[in-house]
DNA sequence: TTGTTACTTGACAATAAGTGTCAAATATAG
DNA sequence: CTATATTTGACACTTATTGTCAAGTAACAA
C-alpha cells in the first residue's frame, strides 16, 4: 500500500528522474518536491495533474490516491473509521440526487 | 439524510431547549451554537460531546455522523467519491494493520 | 404600538494552519 | 575531496479558523 508521495518517488525514480527536473516541469522549488515525496507537504491539483504529465501516470488515479490518501489520515485514529466510510458513501449519493440544496 | 446541524438543532426543539441554555451547558456563546446547526461551523470533539450528553445523543453515532460529514462534502464534487472511498477504506486497514510506520 | 424573547448575522481581532523561498546541512556517489 | 542530489529548518507571507460581541431580524404578547 503506496502512499501518495511514495507513488511520485517511485515513478520518478524508475524515469531516473532528478527532483530538480520535475520540479522545473512542475514549476515549484524543488523543495517543496522533496516534501510532497516524503509525504510532508501536500501537492495541490494543479501540481498533481503536472506531476502524472512528467511521470507517465495516470490523473485520475493519482487524484483518486491523493484523496483517499487525505481521508485515511484524516480518519484512521477514530475507532469507528469504517462505519464513517459506509455513511459518507450514504451522504454522496444523497447529496448527489439531490444536487440543488445547500 | 440530515447533516450533523440538523440532528442537532432536531433533537434540541424536540427536547424543547433553548440556544441559550443548550450554548451555556457546552460552554460556548451561543452564536456559535446557532452557526453550528446551520452548518456554518464545525463543532470541535470537546463540543460534541457535550452536546450529544445534554441531548441525550449517543455520542459514538454523533461523532459518526460528523465525521462522514465532513469527508462527504469534501469529496462530493470529485466523480471518482466512491471510487476514493473504496481506496481510503483499504488505505485505513492497511495502516491500521501496520501501526508502527510513520 | 411597544416590549420581549429567540435566534441570526456580520465585523472584529486573535490564533492557527498552510504556503513558497532560500540557504545551510546531509547524504550519495565518483 | 568534490560534486551532485536531496533534506531540513527558518523565515515571511497568505489564508483559514476561531471566539466575542453588538446589532440585526422575526414572531408574538401585552
Amino acid at each position: 500500500m503506496e502512499t501518495i508521495g511514495q507513488i511520485l518517488r517511485n515513478k520518478r525514480q524508475t524515469l531516473g528522474l532528478l527532483l530538480r527536473q520535475v520540479s522545473a516541469y512542475v514549476d515549484i522549488d524543488q523543495a517543496i518536491l522533496s516534501k510532497i515525496e516524503r509525504n510532508e507537504r501536500k501537492p495541490t491539483k494543479e501540481m498533481l495533474d503536472k506531476l502524472a504529465e512528467i511521470l507517465k501516470l495516470d490523473k485520475d488515479e493519482l487524484l483518486i490516491q491523493f484523496i483517499s490518501d487525505k481521508i485515511a489520515y484524516e480518519i484512521v485514529d477514530e475507532d469507528c473509521a469504517s462505519k464513517v466510510l459506509k455513511v459518507a458513501e450514504k451522504k454522496i449519493k444523497y447529496l448527489k440526487s439531490h444536487p440543488i440544496q445547500n
